[in-house]
DNA sequence: CTGTTCCATAACCCCAGGTTAACATCAAGG
DNA sequence: CCTTGATGTTAACCTGGGGTTATGGAACAG
């Protein structure tokens, strides 16, 4: 390949960002001499970069009449969008530094709605009164998707109500969490203290397919009452179950994080025998660690 | 002054349109060969820049993890707003060579308002026909707001009802234009072919102050009948008299310009002795004349 | 006529950004 | 286990853009 390919030069556009500085200065100024000054730059330096520039243009921006510049057509044409542009790269740079200075910072996190629901407000709120200048960018996906951008890097860490299993996925469990049985205040189980498999017998139940995590627990303790979980409506996430309880269509067997009591006219009581899920944070060990993990797991710890 | 000022370097971000768009193809193809290929330049070369960037930035943008990149948090917070000043960039660039390409073009008009509602609108509709591609401002104004704006060089000529006078200023006649009585079509001297000063004895003027050039010439016409112009409407632009003459507030000796008839309940009749006005097309001669001033004195001169 | 003001030119310097070549890692596979 | 290929880094080198100072020429005001 060569050295500096020229392609013959006038298909080849250049304009620096100092170009358009350059030039965006003369117009303001009205000289090059003024323009020079404001720049604090010598006179020929200011004259040198406007004459490569017009010669790369391929034509003149001023017009020398008098000894004075006179803008061409084409530089008021310029102008305005030259200007424009240069004053979105101030800003840019201003970004840059910004970021430099750790003003500014950014922790991206996936989440299971159940996680969004509960805990996360919460701790974000925590998080933020610490870090007020952090943006958070938050996603509540099911885990399946969150595994992927978790994988290509799109998110920095995700709070789950199951560990995540993937090659360089390194997670935590932060605590444990009951199933709950959720049912409306008007339900007959409402009154006891906890229900039991035996409880439940006849009446639908709202829970997570077979492929849930927690599944078979819950088949077992089903099946230490010789009785069978019979499923009638399955639910990829647990807040998923809230307006099909209200709506009578059955008992839900779900994640006891979630505040049941907060939506209208739902009770939970726990499930006996005690089947637990995890609440666990994920990383990438592929990935640059966070900043803000740290900080931020210590907010989600308080309130676990 | 010194050769090449560095401040501690760590206040002066730099942020070139080259790393910029090295940064965003990094991004963007994942890789530092890849963007290499995509950017059409060696891989080292990519990869030097990219180092040159973060450590005028004061942060890494990328980490080095199992021979890969990894972008940062920094990374990912610059990036939505990098790729999108960019693109402005681009579009800039491609605007540039367009101008270079004389695939456009810009003609900066200034006109007395006379001038826009007659023979302006005409015209223009001929060379925008002739020249699709060139963008026109119209500048609508009074003669010494149009005076001022030649001069400082925001418009490129100006079309107006009298000759200007100022120094570097070069008028060119193109028409006389007679001056007319406007009246309402029910005025008793719609009946005659032209109106003399005899006519207008004991009928209200609606006429032009006395800075404006044609004052004098109309002063002497009523003098030659041994009558005295008594105007008791002074108006700076001769459209401004419509809903005067309309609203029955007296007779309006003005321009032959405008199409009078045009406006509702209203009629122009030639005023004798003829006094004429004159339509002038005026340049800066301190500035460089536009391209499309020829082109565009040809349109006008059809019409007139 | 003469000083002032503005722009252009010349001769020089430095560094960003390009090249090639050689080298270090890591993942993958026979 | 060692090779192989892909990726990123480092080194040595070259060019050109953008900076400097010094100087010259053109236009205008006094």
């Amino acid at each position: 390949m060569e050295q500096c390919p020229h392609f013959g030069q006038l298909l080849v556009v250049v304009m620096n960002a100092r170009q358009l500085e350059i030039f965006r200065a003369i117009m303001r100024d009205g000289s090059v001499t003024a323009a020079a000054n404001s720049l604090a730059v010598s006179q020929p330096a200011v004259s040198k970069v406007l004459h490569h520039l017009e010669s790369q243009l391929g034509y003149k921006l001023f017009e020398r009449i008098g000894g004075r510049l006179v803008p061409t057509m084409e530089a008021h044409l310029l102008y305005e969008d030259a200007d424009r542009v240069f004053r979105e790269i101030e800003v840019l740079k201003n970004l840059a530094r910004t970021i430099g200075e750790r003003k500014i910072g950014l922790l991206r996190i996936g989440a299971s709605p159940p996680i969004t629901y509960s805990v996360l407000p919460q701790a974000l709120l925590k998080f933020r009164q610490a870090h007020p200048t952090v943006k958070v960018h938050l996603h509540a996906l099911p885990k399946k998707e969150i595994t992927e951008q978790l994988l290509i890097g799109d998110i920095d860490l995700t709070v789950t109500l199951s560990t995540i299993q993937a090659p360089t996925v390194r997670s935590e469990v932060l605590a444990g969490v009951r199933v709950m049985a959720v049912m409306r205040d008007t339900d007959p189980l409402a009154d006891k203290a906890e229900v039991t498999p035996h409880d439940l017998v006849g009446r639908p139940l709202i829970s997570y397919g077979n492929r849930a995590d927690v599944s078979p627990m819950l088949d077992e303790a089903f099946d230490r009452f010789g009785l069978v979980r019979d499923v009638s409506i399955e639910i990829s996430s647990s807040v998923g179950a809230v307006p099909l309880v209200s709506g009578g269509l059955g008992i839900a067997l779900v994640d006891g994080l979630v505040r049941w009591s907060g939506f209208q006219g739902l009770v939970a009581r726990p499930f006996s025998p005690a089947v637990m899920m995890n609440v666990a944070i994920s990383t990438n060990s592929a990935r640059p660690v966070s900043r803000f993990f740290r900080p931020f797991l210590q907010c989600i710890r308080e309130f676990l």
